[in-house]
DNA sequence: TATGAATGAGTTTTCATTCAT
DNA sequence: AATGAATGAAAACTCATTCAT
């Protein structure tokens, strides 16, 4: 008779997060501007209705999608950035193997590029994410300093040579789209190298 | 009578120019996806219908807008690269300083992002997109080329380094959202510097 | 056992006069065309799925709430009328009162309105509702001979004056809107005076 | 080559007003709930697209809807008010007659009655429409006071009065939904002596 | 050529009804 | 019985393209 309300609560906020990571993959194939509910719905193996059952619009799809892919993209730095059994340059070398890696990195680093230069999209969240993302780079930068003081990384304002960091990772990202891949081999240790401090 | 013809395909050459750099921006406002022929038409200060008196289709002017746009780049960069009067660190400064003034780059670098990544774009189009990005890669490589044998710019694969330059600097343009910018500032020496050889 | 299923009978009932009279809110609120079954539940404070344990459809409820309007109209006006301690022109005082009193009341006219001008209520509800209103006429009507009989109300066909005292408090009712009344005073004596025969 | 634009304009105008009447009667037809934008367009012979080429949203189109037939009726009650060639009773008897005729007023006052009661309806509309409507009495209440002056209308508060004669057209007019008529006839004669002062 | 209204196919959004729990 | 998520048919709305002026 009675259902357990706190179940439903869990399963509605795991369905949710199911139909989030879904639109990503839905929206990393066409755009933000392109993607359909439809399309969404097809991703999650849901009905158009049923999106409409967790998420007020199709805006609202796109905004929550942004939010949880800069909270985990926090996370995980955050997380490398803390670590104590890494160097420096290990720690570097970690955040760009794994986010040049990961499939879906792709799809959320052009829908954040989107939502940014996208005028159509409401201020607030426009001025939300500029915001997260700056914030966004204090692990890195926390990770430069370190390796400055201990003499690995290069010298230089360690908030500008994050954001060189970030936006270089950033742009290589943009370049892998499925199928129209640029024919130039990516290495991680060269990436790292641009930043290295050499020693002799 | 001649002279007019002539005159006239003068003209009609002039408003497509003057069509595509205003299709520019309003692409770069609101995106591949999301623009609207209307929104063209308004920049550009004419009738929706005079559109289609110089061009086919709206997909007929996004080829267009890109075609420009990469081959502006092309002449741009080659000509740098050609410049005996300056060093190799001197030409990377030199791209580097104009790409990041330029206001009009930062709508091109996300237009070309966009169709790259926009599954509703045809493929053909997505395809020579890419094909001349990797194209326009090679007078940067050569760049660095001569500066590694002139011990001015770091060891490594000449088109790889070329590969991240490019990254690089379209991953800040990407970040300087009119209205929206990361409150870090960019240097452009410092940025040179990661590309650098470091001499004793 | 038969005692439990008499009761249970019984509850079913209770519950359906309570859905029926949250429903008229709802209803009014929103009128007929624009209300939905998750307002009624809401209204309700039950689910969407009971509301179906309960009614076959949302043109049940809709006809079963005019049925259960109109007839407990018709008692009421049908008392008054048959009273024999009050004069004629005290059962009409006691009618104005009393209607424009009554909040729902005017719930009940919206709907009843509503039912009737709206062309996607099935045809037979239609017909049903205007007969019921018509033969709702006959009390009042009476109460109207009654009068014209003792010299206290006016000349005149008493099923017209019927009609115009029902409009008339039928079009008082619908200014009464929640929240956005008409900042008239209304007299029930005034409304009285229009219908009492002069004496000298 | 180039377009009238005066003339343009005064086109657009013409077209919106036809829209707008064909919108009544689609309204009076299904209610304001129901009524879809394919039957507005349906009545006005264009197209679905043609009506947002007109009206931002169906919302749009109900407001100005309202907004005309206020005003039209506003210009209606002004001119009976001040002919100087007829007498008070005339007056209203004129007002109730043609009321009573237009077959767009059962239309009009259906929607006006909807728009008020209706919670989806904004907030700031519904004040409108009752504050025009408050407005709107006076004209009636002036020939009220004038019949007064002269001894052929009843005494009261004359604003009242108005309410109660506005209230009851309008009730009236509610009941002669096409189709379903109340089989009672009206006689304008009869409701005028209703307000008319009994001489000797 | 220039214009912007008209069109209709395609999207987004809503909601009565069903159904698994 | 009770619940509220799932569904899909239908309504609202958008926009590239056409076309009369």
């Amino acid at each position: 008779m009675a259902r357990n309300i706190e179940k439903d609560k869990q399963m509605r906020w795991e369905r949710k997060q199911h139909i989030l990571e879904c639109a990503l993959h839905a929206i990393a194939k066409k755009g933000v501007g392109s993607v359909e509910i439809k399309d969404i719905a097809r991703e999650s193996k849901i009905s158009v209705g049923s999106v409409y059952t967790y998420f007020k619009s199709k805006d609202d799809v796109l905004k929550e999608v942004v939010r949880k892919g800069q909270e985990e993209y926090r996370i995980f730095t955050k997380n490398i950035a803390e670590n104590s059994d890494m160097n420096s340059l290990d720690k570097l070398r970690e955040i760009c193997t794994i986010w040049l890696d990961l499939k879906s990195n792709w799809a959320y680093t052009i829908l954040l590029q989107s939502v940014r230069s996208n005028e159509t999209v409401h201020g607030e969240l426009r001025d939300t994410v500029t915001k997260r993302f700056t914030r966004n780079l204090e692990p890195i930068s926390a990770i430069i300093r370190e390796g400055q003081a201990n003499g690995t990384i290069k010298d230089g304002a360690p908030l500008e040579l994050a954001f060189y960091f970030v936006s270089l990772i950033q742009g290589l990202t943009l370049q892998r789209v499925p199928g129209y891949e640029i024919p130039v081999n990516i290495d991680v240790e060269g990436i790292i190298q641009l930043f290295a401090q050499k020693t002799y």
